[in-house]
DNA sequence: AATGAATGAGAGTTCATTCAT
DNA sequence: AATGAATGAACTCTCATTCAT
């Protein structure tokens, strides 16, 4: 049994190194300027070998959205511990913008980009997005219920809450700010998310 | 003479017939699939031929870049003449969310996509841009001014409503959205735009 | 008549400047690198004008290879007035060397390229060529009888003599004299060539 | 293992069959007018297979350049057996001159193109020509050392040298030579040659 | 498990040249 | 006399992918 572990252990360290370097790879040639080979280059394997462990350049593409939500979960469930409903989706808030800055080139596969939407929408996989969804949707639900929130559309709220951090982050990873001072740009989107929530009603 | 303006007026039909070709082929392959020679196909012309009409690949992005700002700045101005600031800024708003949706491809070129960033910044032409973004900032100081908003820092606020508003578009563009129904996308973002101007007190 | 004579003026006029265009872009960009429409862009008429005062792009070449022989046999003539055969043959090689440097395209064109020869071949042309053979044919003729030179071959050295200063040249031109001091090539042409000549019983 | 071995040998094998075939395109079609395409058709393999056996063009042409100078290094070793300093230097020219006229395009690439002659000075690569170079000036040292050559100037000798036979090969190779008998121009150019030398004191 | 070898498809671009006007 | 418009034929090079070994 243990040469199946083992063998299962190596599989596992051999995609995920592919995916680091293809990350890496992204991050500093930006997205549409990395190529299978330069991938098998940099981890000084074949082209044909990333074949074995990836069906087709999408699939790491999708590998990567995957591994992008699955951070973003693990942050949003560090936010649920806090307690107070108005608090929560606050800070809720402010790890996304946190989290689209720290990790963009996650970001654009999550939600920018066009290419793996495709394969996204193919694959009906859309699921991690939708359960990161429901981790804001439940945190507008205890606000609203908590009175924090006058109207009662959750759907909405949440939608319109998401879209308005979303606007922030993409505007700012694909350079449409030229308006704003380029040196303290996350500094920024955290400012206009405070003073908007405040503005909101949901000052803290 | 009538021969030279036959020409010019041949020249400039030309030239759109490319743009309007190239705009179309966005719209049904996406951006990155979009050769010179797809485009030179569909118009029945040598690829050879576009190279008269336009320095390069970029040059027709660019171009096509300026006619949504063009498209979007005409719109902007007709919003203008609403003289009550409050339904001012939130028809302006609106007309944002319509156009978006109504020219999804030139709303991907100004706004989303990546590479003719490059060119506009070297072009140092991200002028249209903010020239788009000026109007927006003037209604928002008019609405600081007249009460409606409490608020006192136009930039910021500027940004967050910019931001609010291109977050709708760009989820429902790049097909984030699954969660919604599908069939009345704009619909739904119409109203995610206008529960929250209400919600925020600009409530018309 | 004078129409005429004013059209043909203005012909010739205009082929020299495509002419001298052509030549300077030559010195400029190298020989291969200079386009029709280049030429045409220079002087500010469309690619189309050039092939109404010449057939083509070898047509050009052609005629630039013409002009320089022209120059290279005036310069030729003048060395001719000198008496003393030991002196005149001499100078006729010092004054190939200066020629060449001062003209390198020319040169190039009338004794190095591949391209036009064929052209030079085929139009059983190169007789431009031959009349300047002659002339050195004729000094080291003249340098036999006056019992400067010893040997009675005068087709043999005249090639002989050729080839040496002409190995010169296309060595330099070409840059295969990474070995010799890169500033003063012509001076050392010119030592290397008046040592020999000196070795060679031709001291002046 | 004899596994690596074939396959090391396979790739040799192809590499060396790329620029057979590029070589026998230079002499048919000339230098300028052989495209990767055409090799590659040749070959009969697609032109991807090219590029992975060439990193691109010039490295081709370079390979040949080197692949030359390889060649007439060998034959200049086994010139240098000769003993007699007078002797051996009179056959180091026969010899050049032999090698140039059965290596027409190998000696084109070496001496004569332009466009290669950017790789060669970017790779500092003209190494393999001084070389060659060396062993004329060794030659001609011994010549002077011998007393028959009675002028001292090494460099200068042997620039004079080395120029002398380029220009007999180079006005030959390029169809300069239509004055002379075209059947027999090898022969013509080795007697010029042993004329010069003669007359130059050389005499064996 | 890994890969060397190969390729079809396609990218953007440039060129000499033609011809109706 | 001049040209605007057009093009066919090239060009070099890159990519994702396959498959026999």
């Amino acid at each position: 049994m243990g040469i199946n572990e083992r063998k299962e252990r190596n599989k596992k360290k051999m995609r995920q190194q592919i995916l680091n370097t293809a990350m890496n790879l992204f991050l500093d040639e930006g997205f549409q300027n990395v190529s299978i080979r330069k991938i098998a280059d940099k981890i000084e394997y074949s082209p044909a070998t990333i074949y074995l462990y990836f069906k087709d350049r999408d699939d790491i593409l999708f590998a990567l959205h995957d591994e992008g939500f699955d951070k973003l979960f693990k942050r949003q469930q560090s936010v649920h511990k806090i307690v107070d409903p108005r608090k929560r989706l606050r800070k809720h808030g402010e790890m996304y913008l946190k989290f689209a800055f720290e990790n963009p080139e996650y970001y654009n596969l999550m939600f920018i980009t066009r290419s793996p939407g495709r394969k996204v929408v193919e694959k009906g996989d859309w699921n991690s997005g939708i359960r990161s969804y429901e981790l804001i949707k439940n945190d507008v639900a205890a606000a609203i219920k908590s009175g924090a929130i006058k109207d009662s559309d959750i759907d909405v709220i949440t939608f319109a809450l998401w879209s308005f951090v979303h606007g922030i982050v993409s505007l700012i990873l694909r350079n449409r700010c030229s308006m704003l001072d380029q040196k303290h740009l996350p500094v920024a989107a955290l400012k206009a998310y405070n003073t908007m929530m405040d503005n909101w009603g949901l000052a803290v």
